[in-house]
DNA sequence: ACCTGAACACCGTTCAAGT
DNA sequence: ACCTGAACACCGTTCAAGT
């Protein structure tokens, strides 16, 4: 298990994602990321052991893009304020998400994120028996929530809403018929992510009973990232 | 654009199901898959159009093993019956389930699981206009739940809580301190599903303010499989 | 109607070698 | 210390042909 380089990995990063904005994930190789920067596949083998090695890394690098919630927050506003990045993070990189419940994140900066997810529903005053749970509801709604709308589950394909009910195969739907109305209007994405986190938060809000807890002054959740100069 | 053939697509599916079961997702490929059953690679394309096209028909194969709720249920008990039967099928074909995320779930199947959600947030008194959204909510908290369970999300690798707390480029982490305690506890997965679902289900009941509708009697959600020999 | 064979343009990764 | 070149064992898919 050789050591691995560090020098040029940022560089390496970069390149990967600019491949996966212009051409997708499945773009992705270690051919075309070496080649953006000039070097020969093998190259990358001195900085990750593997494509999945550095696959990680770009998600650990997109995680560094989420902001600390800003000073004097109250643990509310807290959680709405990491919810809104990490939705943010997504949507400027839409094609890397699928990454993000496929590989554990085991980055220092979801380390971090996690801890000021249990800062805040310490301040809440949820029992602490109950935050762990609680911090992975919050986790999976959100990411959740946000994966299926980048990605395609909640788009549900081309097929228009009252499309998909008239499917072969459908048989009877009572359901759909009851709520065509409701199913035909265009969705309001913003406000529906809006409306979970608000409806998560007053279930937490629901399950604080102990004392509060102040909340600890945020600080940078990652290092600055070190400048690359880029080729294009 | 071919018509495709039909009769020996369930083959097909088993050998693929097969592969992913015995060497991970992976493993699948036109290749592989059709060398389990004696075939060209070749000759999968008159069934399928391509790879991805096979592994939604995979998909759906899947969701056909979900059970409808038993007759006479409450509404609660037809959610609560659906939540468990999608996460047994997880549990079933573990490496299957990072599909579930990343295409788009348009199979007939699909959109009956939704109807009888439809029919069970109808039937719980739910506002018409909140239901679409409810049910998004509902999904996305079962189906994330599962796959971090699944696929690694909430095992965050192979460290241990208290491993991971002293990872490098960690710094200070107050909230972990402050619950280290409940942190180093094993979780049981069974019971936090259920806590989830549950809460959830609260929150349903709450926006619960119209008159209740009746929920109709539950039908088969697949039509019967056609026996295939399998050939090991 | 259903399937095969050869070929094309790709993959990730190992190993030994080059400066 | 950092990188290259050739090679290995794979991919998905096209096209033309075979029975």
């Amino acid at each position: 298990m050789r050591k691995l380089k560090e020098s040029r990995r940022p560089e390496i990063l970069d390149a990967a994602l600019q491949v996966v904005a212009e051409r997708g994930l499945e773009a992705v190789s270690m051919r075309s990321v070496a080649q953006r920067i000039g070097l020969t596949p093998m190259a990358l083998y001195g900085y990750f052991r593997s494509k999945e090695e550095l696959l990680d890394a770009v998600l650990g690098r997109l995680l560094e893009e989420i902001q600390p919630p800003p000073p004097g927050c109250g643990w509310r506003s807290v959680l709405v304020h990491l919810s809104y990045e990490v939705r943010a993070v997504a949507q400027r990189h839409p094609s890397v998400l699928p990454l993000i419940l496929t590989r554990p994140a085991v980055s220092p900066v979801v380390l971090r994120v996690n801890d000021l997810l249990y800062q805040a529903l310490l301040a809440a005053g949820v029992p602490p028996a109950e935050i762990p749970r609680l911090e992975r509801l919050l986790g999976t709604v959100v990411i959740g929530h946000v994966l299926s709308e980048v990605s395609g589950r909640f788009g549900a394909g081309t097929l228009d809403p009252a499309g998909r009910r008239a499917q072969p195969g459908a048989g009877e739907l009572p359901g759909h018929e009851a709520l065509a109305a409701e199913l035909d209007r265009p969705v309001d994405w913003d406000a529906e992510f809006r409306a979970n986190v608000d409806e998560l938060l007053d279930l937490v809000e629901r399950r604080s009973v102990a004392e509060r807890r102040p909340l600890a002054e945020p600080r940078p959740l990652a290092e600055p990232r070190p400048l690359v100069e880029r080729r294009t």
